[in-house]
DNA sequence: TCGGCTTCCTAAAAGATTTAGGTTGTTGCA
DNA sequence: TGCAACAACCTAAATCTTTTAGGAAGCCGA
C-alpha cells in the first residue's frame, strides 16, 4: 500500500472523522490504524498511547469550536451574541456529534490551559459584555450560560427530545430568549 | 474462595461502586469480576456483555436517583422545589460521579421508557405547578432546567470551576435564584 | 436422597494495547 | 549525484479484555 505519510495531526485527524461516523468511545488505536490503511504499531510513532490519542482528539476539536465561536462572535454584542455562539455550539455538535462528546473529555491542568479552553471562557465573558453586570456576578453568569448550552446540547444529542413534543429547535429558541431576558434582569442578590 | 452468590443485580451494585471509585469508563466485566472474587466468564452468567453491564449500572443509578428526588420533593412547591431537587442531583453526582455518569449513558427507546426516565420528567413537571406556565412553554421550561442543572454538574465534575473563584456552591445556589426567578417571570413570546 | 437449576469453573478463540527492534522511503546537504 | 540521517512503517510478541462452549459442584424442592 505504499506509504501513506503520517503525522500526529493527521491521526487526530482521521480519530475525529471515525468519531463522528461511530461515536467517541469507539476510537481506538486499532480503529483508527484500520482506518488510515496502517498496522496497528505504526500509531504508536505517532501517539504514545490510547489516551494520548483521545486527547489530541480533544484538543482538536476544542480548536475547531473556538475557531467558528470567535467568527460568530465578532461583530456581535448582547443577544446577537449570545445567540450566534449558542448556534455555533449546537451546530458543531450535530455536525460532528464524536467530536463533540471528545471535546467534554477531562484533561489534566497543564494540558487544559494549553488548550482551547481559555478561548472558549474569554469567548463567554465577551457575551457578558453586551449586559452589565457587576463583577462578583460575572463568573455566575458565565457558569449559567455554559451550563445551559451545554446541558441542551448535550441532552438533544443523548435523544432526550426525541420522543416529545416540539421539536428541539423551538425549545432552543425559546431557551435562548428567555437566557437573555435573564441577563437582561439579573436579579440583584438577596432577591426573594 | 467458595461460592459467592452473585445475582445481575449484585453485579451491578458491584460495578456502581466501582465506577464510583475509577470512573464509569473503566468498568469492564473483567474489572468487576476481580472485584467480586469470581472468574470473568462466571460474569456472563449474569449480564449478557460489557454494554449489558454498563446499561445495568445505569438503570441502578437512575433508580438511585429518582428515589431520592422524589423523597426531596415530597411536601415542598415552587422554589423550595426547585432548589431539592437540584441538591439532589447534585449531591448525588458529587457522592457518586460514576454512578451519575453512568446514568447519562444513552438507552434505546424500550429500556428508556422502562427506566427510572420517565420519573425523572415527571418531578421535572411537578416543579413546574408552582409556576403558572401555559402548556406550550412547559415544556420549553423543563427542558431549560434540565440543561441548567445537568449542565452544571457536568462542567463542575469535570473540573471547569476547579481553577477560578468563587465556589462552585455560591454559583450553584445563585444561578437557582436566577432560574427560580425566570420562571417566576416567564418572558412571555415575541418579547424582545 | 435424587433431579434439576443455578453458580461457578476451565479452556480457548478473537481482538485490543503496547513495546522492541528492524526495514525502507525521503530529504537535505556535501 | 550520492549518501547519511531521520521518519514512516513493518513484523513479532507479551499482556489484557471480551466472549462462547462445555463441564463440575453446591443448593433446593420433592
Amino acid at each position: 500500500m505504499g506509504r501513506v505519510g503520517l503525522t500526529a495531526d493527521r491521526v487526530a485527524r482521521a480519530g475525529a472523522e471515525l468519531a463522528d461516523e461511530v461515536g467517541f468511545e469507539q476510537v481506538t488505536p486499532s480503529a483508527v490504524a484500520r482506518r488510515v490503511g496502517v498496522q496497528v504499531a505504526s500509531l504508536y510513532s505517532h501517539v504514545r498511547n490510547a489516551e494520548d490519542l483521545r486527547v489530541r482528539i480533544a484538543l482538536l476539536a476544542l480548536e475547531e469550536m473556538a475557531d467558528r465561536g470567535a467568527a460568530a462572535l465578532a461583530g456581535r454584542a448582547g443577544r446577537d451574541a449570545l445567540v450566534a455562539l449558542g448556534a455555533t455550539y449546537r451546530d458543531y455538535a450535530r455536525e460532528h456529534p464524536g467530536r463533540y462528546a471528545a471535546a467534554q473529555l477531562r484533561l489534566d491542568h497543564e494540558t487544559a490551559m494549553a488548550s482551547a479552553g481559555p478561548r472558549h471562557s474569554a469567548m463567554m465573558r465577551a457575551i457578558l459584555r453586551g449586559y452589565e453586570l457587576p463583577e462578583p456576578e460575572q463568573t455566575h453568569a458565565v457558569r449559567l450560560i455554559g451550563s445551559v448550552i451545554h446541558g441542551y446540547i448535550i441532552q438533544e444529542l443523548g435523544g432526550s427530545f426525541d420522543h416529545s413534543e416540539p421539536g428541539p429547535q423551538q425549545s432552543w429558541d425559546r431557551i435562548l430568549d428567555a437566557l437573555d431576558s435573564l441577563l437582561r434582569h439579573w436579579p440583584h442578590e438577596g432577591q426573594r
